[in-house]
DNA sequence: AACTTGCGAAACCGAATGGTTGCACATACA
DNA sequence: TGTATGTGCAACCATTCGGTTTCGCAAGTT
């Protein structure tokens, strides 16, 4: 199935699971210690981060390991980009306004 | 009301909003055209922008400009940047196992 | 003063969301 | 083989979401 990055962003367990997952692979019941909800909340949000590839998984025994696919969050940071050069740029202009206030009191 | 970022970018019309009035203010009727929904359906949308401060208005007779909050998009790229040091070291670790092999090769 | 225009708010509706409970199944262990 | 453990999935439920329609109001226009 296909979903929206940004969708699965906008839940703040979905963003703490991430967090989690980020610096190494967990179990489903090991990322469930970590909030006030049951396992089958967790494996349903593991299974939109899997869907949108933010989340690979690795099979263990009968244990299965989630971790983070670094690289997919690129795609938020290109859409956060395209703005990044506007709040630059309005930091250049209110730099010019300064030089500006500085010329004039020469 | 006190709203998440990430909750209102999630919507696909709402980032298109963004983007439109990132460039210049516009009127509620202005954006509209853009899109294949009703007025009242981009007003709701401006509401939630409002609500997180991701956009501003300034009403100028019986017209309400919207533009874009620029800064408000930096609390995305601060979520962003957490994980930016992890794509880069695993950049730099391909990078020692590729100077490893390279060592190997002499 | 009557009419038009631009807008937000409220009421309503179908669809999606996030959570829980119960179940089925595979793997490990006695 | 029987039992315990780790997991995904389906069913169900209350809530939220995104959209439309209707309305009221303020600001212009005639």
């Amino acid at each position: 199935m296909r979903r929206d990055i940004f969708q699965a962003i906008a839940d703040p367990t979905r963003r703490a699971i991430i967090a989690l997952i980020a610096l190494q692979a967990m179990t489903p019941n090991a990322i469930a210690e970590n909030f006030n909800t049951t396992r089958q909340s967790v494996s349903k949000h593991l299974r939109i981060l899997t869907e949108c590839e933010l989340v690979k998984q690795e099979q263990q025994g009968r244990e299965i390991y989630y971790s983070l696919e670094v690289e997919k969050i690129k795609e938020v940071d290109q859409w956060v980009s395209q703005f990044r050069k506007l709040w630059e740029t309005r930091f250049n202009q209110l730099d010019d306004v300064l030089s500006t206030l500085k010329q004039q009191q020469k």
